[in-house]
DNA sequence: CTGAAAGCGCTAACAT
DNA sequence: ATGTTAGCGCTTTCAG
């Protein structure tokens, strides 16, 4: 591993003016060109664990997901890797796999490995976020908050996308639209569902919300349990919508084994389903912008990185 | 950000000492106490850049994918993942966008970051690995071979899962199988045509394979577009082995076009669908361990940082 | 078992 | 514009 030395000996300069010369600093063009010249010779790269311990800080951003096989989540690494890759940034991604305790661990790689910034989609409640904060690493919580008041946040407009996919079935004519959300205590599932009971309560002001509502775990298990659930109450709906895509799959699969074609019973399904396939069973998708959401949250990180101060913000992703 | 510095001062030891609590090395019991509760006083946490400065080798192995948003990748990114966790590693994960220099610069990153290991899937015939070897991390190749006979690689049994594959439709009544593979310069593509080969020449000595294979570009337009060309053939297969994922949703798609089902048309698809639902519309599939790829890839790497000196290897992971 | 001290490779004052 | 030098925080001889 040739070091700076050895390429300033080469070149016939001081070590400061290879560094110079890596950093963009001003230098004798001269001396530029014999620099670059030694360092090609050599095959030198810059070490970066010494300029990070250095500079105290890296030119790497770190995505931490709760499951790298969600494409929800893989598409929003795309968007983290596109947008830190035009700031001049690496990014690397980890897999909390939804374990709080592995969250933990890689939050505290982030810092003990001076990542210049993570993005977090939160698996926990009350991630601890304090050493990355103190230390001066930015951190942004994206798809759902991190409990944290002092972090950034960039999130989906969900309780809209909600209320517009409810909305959409019943103009297509459908007469009782239930809904099928995530995790009680999630964020995102009590936005979605809430976006529901705005449209439905338009529509049946009398009537009682939660028998068309039921909460499940974002799988496709639990998207067909609930599916189930529905089909089999008094009164079931004549459409649903469902706040993610395995659970579309879920309440696709009870929905065969009934019988039940998705032109009889609506289905809304908000996300990508990731093949096309399912786009023509005659479900209609929401497609939720999760590129983007990662662009976002990427670009205020890097803003944050950059030096902006300013007071905590909140940005929801329109598209 | 405390140090050593601050934890030994508190402890009233020196800092090696604190250094050797935190590695394991003997310390009188009644030192580690102190230091450990120094340390927890101070919310220590050993700086992983000055360490790695020093040892000159991290605990963090680096895993370059192709397509973070295929599912194949990111279940052996899985299988990477649990197997470095079980090590003690932690693994981060790189998105090369089949793109060779960003394949490029993500190696120069795992070199300059002085991770312990890579697992490569190359996107280039040739990725430059010689700063890497020479520095002597160790790298593994998984999917497919890196075109570099110093480095191990870990693969599946291609050839074998597409013979099988074909010859379950032959079983299965089918008269004449054919054959969607991926890109001609693509190792697992020829493979898998390589197997389906072998299967169909046993079955049509005197037929030629050719008619009856397409090369197609892994993604789902590609197979659709392949799967059209075999229907407009003049004498199309009566089945047809696909040798991905993507490639058969696109396949359905022509088939649906063309309303054939999947009973008039046999299917056997390598690779996981993800949805299920897809698993119940006739088409036989033949999930490929992707995970179990990760897995045994990261454990050679694992070996080889541990200092394993034998000759390159050539794995083939049966399931 | 413990401490002192050198040094990993780089950058950033500070001088020149 | 360039060189000298002092660290960044840690590990690891080398003495004791």
């Amino acid at each position: 591993m040739p070091t700076i030395y050895e390429v300033a000996r080469l070149a016939g300069v001081s070590p400061a003016t290879v560094s110079r010369v890596f950093n963009g600093i001003t230098v004798n063009p001269d001396n530029v060109i014999r620099v670059r010249q030694a360092a090609e010779e050599l095959q030198f790269i810059p070490n970066r664990t010494a300029r990070r311990l250095r500079r105290q800080t890296s030119e790497v951003i770190c995505l931490i997901i709760p499951d790298i096989e969600n494409p929800f989540f893989t598409a929003l690494a795309r968007g983290v890797e596109d947008c830190a890759h035009e700031g001049g940034f690496s990014a690397v991604f980890c897999d909390s796999d939804d374990q709080p305790d592995k969250e933990q661990t890689y939050l505290k790689i982030a810092y003990a490995e001076q990542m210049a910034g993570v993005v977090l989609v939160p698996t926990s409640d009350q991630p601890d976020l304090n050493r990355l904060l103190k230390q001066g690493t930015p951190v942004v919580a994206a798809d759902r908050s991190a409990g944290n008041p002092l972090v950034d946040t960039v999130v989906l407009d969900n309780f809209k996308i909600a209320l517009m996919a409810t909305e959409s079935l019943y103009f297509r004519g459908f007469r009782r639209v239930g809904c099928i959300t995530g995790p009680r205590e999630t964020e995102t599932a009590q936005l979605r569902a809430a976006g529901w009971r705005q449209a439905f309560a338009q529509y049946h002001p009398k009537a009682d919300p939660d028998r068309f509502l039921r909460h499940a775990d974002y799988r496709v298990a639990g998207g067909r349990e609930a599916m189930e659930s529905l089909l089999e109450s008094s009164n079931p709906p004549d459409a649903v919508v469902v706040a993610n895509n395995s659970m579309t799959v879920g309440a696709l699969e009870a929905m065969q084994d009934h019988a039940i074609s998705p032109n009889e019973l609506g289905l809304a399904c908000l996300g990508d389903l990731p093949y096309s396939m399912l786009q023509r069973s005659g479900v209609q998708t929401y497609p939720l912008p999760a590129r983007a959401l990662g662009h976002a949250a990427a670009e205020l990180l890097l803003q944050r990185i950059a030096g902006d101060t300013g007071p905590p913000r909140r940005l929801v992703v329109r598209d």
